[in-house]
DNA sequence: TATTTTATTGCGAATATGTTGCAATAATAC
DNA sequence: GTATTATTGCAACATATTCGCAATAAAATA
């Protein structure tokens, strides 16, 4: 399956480069110049997601958001497994550089992580 | 407002007592002997919630399982904060007794984290 | 360049989860 | 026993995400 090249596939990655946040479907949509479906925009998401060049965060109001998240040192390279930090006040999620490191019991083996910690950020406290 | 002791509460409260694992609403609604409304299983939880005797996660799947957690050493006692781990294959989740600590930037204050690994657990493994 | 292939899109409908308004019921206080 | 009001069931609603399908268009090929 092949990727080609679409004005809505550049669109959304453009937004998400451009962005120190994670997005939300809809914040996207909102955001965009051009008017893209729904549905599109999701699958453009979830096409990044496959393709390792954006990643996925459910919050606990369970909507999905997705970010490129980049090292600071490195930018290039995605760093695994961080931390998210969700501000109730200006309802935004952005990456923190902070690995999540869990020791898990024996036999478990951890393949993915979704950790969000909610507050107020330094914007708004 | 007063709370009030009725056969549905109760009947939720020993589920979630008697399981190893956080519930979701519809498992709760197919593991309860007697029948009751889906709203009403969520207004349950959600007093739990506010009550304080139960905590609520919310997995990748964006759906939310509810769990009483206590100390292994101090089973009456909760602990706050802490990882979860959910098993892909079984698809159960679980509470870890490993504490969330994660240093956020400067000017930054956490209220809440909301931390699910996935993976394979020990039974599955 | 013209044609073919098939990845991508838009649309509508479907699915899933969780909440809310309202009237009926029942636990508790008096 | 009666009054108060927390709790329940039901239906409707809200929202997020996915899916089927036909139309479009990017890229490969002739
Ligand atoms: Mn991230
Ligand atoms: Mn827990
Ligand atoms: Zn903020
Ligand atoms: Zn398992």
């Amino acid at each position: 399956m092949n990727r080609r090249n679409t004005p809505t596939k550049e669109a959304v990655l453009n937004l998400l480069m451009n962005s120190r946040k994670a997005l939300s479907q809809d914040a996207i949509e909102r955001q965009l110049d051009i008017e893209i479906n729904r549905a599109t925009i999701y699958r453009v998401l979830n096409r990044f997601c496959e393709d390792g060049i954006v990643h996925k965060i459910v919050a606990e109001d369970g909507k999905q958001y997705f970010a490129i998240c980049k090292k600071c040192e490195n930018p290039q390279e995605v760093i695994q497994h961080h931390f998210h930090f969700r501000c109730l006040s200006c309802d935004t999620i952005e990456c923190l550089q902070v690995p999540v490191e869990c020791s898990v019991p024996n036999g478990y083996e951890v393949q993915n992580a979704n950790c969000v910690l909610t507050g107020t950020c330094n914007d708004c406290s």
